[in-house]
DNA sequence: GGCAAAATCAAACAACTGTTTGAATCGTGC
DNA sequence: GCACGATTCAAACAGTTGTTTGATTTTGCC
């Protein structure tokens, strides 16, 4: 039996804030009307796919959403709190999810050999089946948070640091278990490594391709990708995992 | 004898304006007075490499070189070709020096094992060498480069793109060469994949404490970090040459 | 139907951006 | 010492940004 069989567990249900958002967006699919403040969130998603936050100005958001320029302010306040709103409205579940199956996994003791892929497996796993979800905004889930992790801007590196920070903090407690002898600020190097990594892969047309259809509803697909991945990503830890010594040793290899 | 023993060549000698730059700037530490031009380069490159392009305004940079703001129009023309000047200055000459060493690899023949990682080194080992020459800017020279091919900004994108675009199909084909049986779009996202884990590599601090001291004239330390890095990065390109039926067979792995 | 609350609107706000102007200053060769 | 080109300067330009205002329209309830 796979050691990573356990991780592909039904997603929990989430917020019925989402559940009606997404009821108002089939709605228009069928009819015309979305409310302003809805045409507000889904120009303000297309356009930081194609721009990020610094680079969508709130008249292009309301251009696109033909709404005026008021709205913003007047339905979310300012463009901070839009943004953060459409932000935690995605990440908020995926990092729940994250650290409820780290915790699960944890009380059901590690796998001896797989355990930096078992890891690597709770950091994404969650994120394809929260992307199979058409209640979280379908496959252009998983760009929306490759993007977030990508952006430049203060304001998003802040929001993401701040707000998982106990997350993100219980993750590399968890690589640095599984990875003894390797020094902090290496550990810390090497996540940001895969992580960059990780998110623009999300964030590229380019994964989906991979991913084939992700309409379907199997979870073997998840599969299909951990194996295409995890491998890929768990290479790149351990091989981090060498003594100046040994690096020397290394010259001729 | 490591199949790498080749790359690591001295470095051939660059135009004359960058090392009347350097001079400029020894100037500066020894007295006083620096022209009110290249204040505004070194501005420039400090904020550069804090927020971007399109996180630095014209006004920080005259305030930080503590200059007139009519100064950067009046040496440089515009905003575009400040930063172009200072881009290419340090990309031409790395640039080249890829594609010469790519070239002169190419015709005394590849090393039949490690092709993927002779590669890589002659990717990276440029920038290696180039840092530790004074002329080209120091120990900032990595995160320079690091934050350029990272910064999200069009102009900058286009640039590097447009520009590098001959070096650049160089070493895809060269990487496709070595690894048959990869889909293009697979390799394609492989590169993006390393390329942009290795540009925030390189624009963190952290990458100077492994590196260790820069200062150091000996080219063993090139052979340090490539050992450091390239079987790292060799493994990740690796693992992606992998057949749907075998990703299929890995998922009891 | 009327009326109060909610929503939309055009317009302006102050702060910022890169760029240009024209006068004042500087430096150098005569 | 003077004149002329190079440089610096304060000021203003036209464009953008996020936000606010006050009037106008729409909506839902009695």
């Amino acid at each position: 039996m796979s050691p990573f069989e356990d991780l592909i567990s039904p997603s929990v249900g989430f917020g019925k804030e989402i559940a009606a958002l997404a009821a108002a967006r089939d709605a228009s699919a069928n009819r015309a009307k979305v409310s302003t403040k809805d045409r507000i969130a889904q120009a303000t998603e297309l356009l930081f796919l194609q721009r990020g936050y610094e680079g969508t100005s709130l008249r292009a958001i309301t251009t696109e959403a033909n709404v005026n320029l008021a709205a913003v302010n007047y339905h979310y306040g300012s463009k901070e709190e839009l943004f953060t709103k459409l932000l935690t409205e995605r990440l908020d579940p995926l990092n729940d999810e994250r650290a409820a199956r780290l915790d699960s996994l944890k009380a059901k003791g590690f796998d001896r050999e797989h355990r930096v892929e078992q890891i690597i497996a709770t950091l994404f796993l969650p994120a394809l089946s929260l992307a199979r979800d058409p209640a979280q905004g379908g496959p252009d889930f998983l760009r929306f948070i490759g993007r977030a992790y990508a952006d430049p801007s203060d304001f998003v590196r802040k929001l993401l640091a701040e707000r998982y920070a106990a997350t993100n903090l219980k993750f590399k407690q968890a690589f640095g278990e599984a990875l003894p002898g390797l020094a902090e600020h290496d550990l810390a190097m090497r996540l940001n490594f895969i992580l960059d990594a990780v998110s623009s892969t999300l964030a590229s047309e380019d994964v989906r391709r991979v991913l084939g259809g992700l309409q379907s509803e199997r979870a073997d697909d998840d599969l299909n990708l951990l194996a295409y991945l995890a491998p890929f990503l768990g290479a790149a830890l351990r091989a981090a995992v060498r003594s100046p010594s040994q690096i020397a040793a290394l010259q001729n290899l």
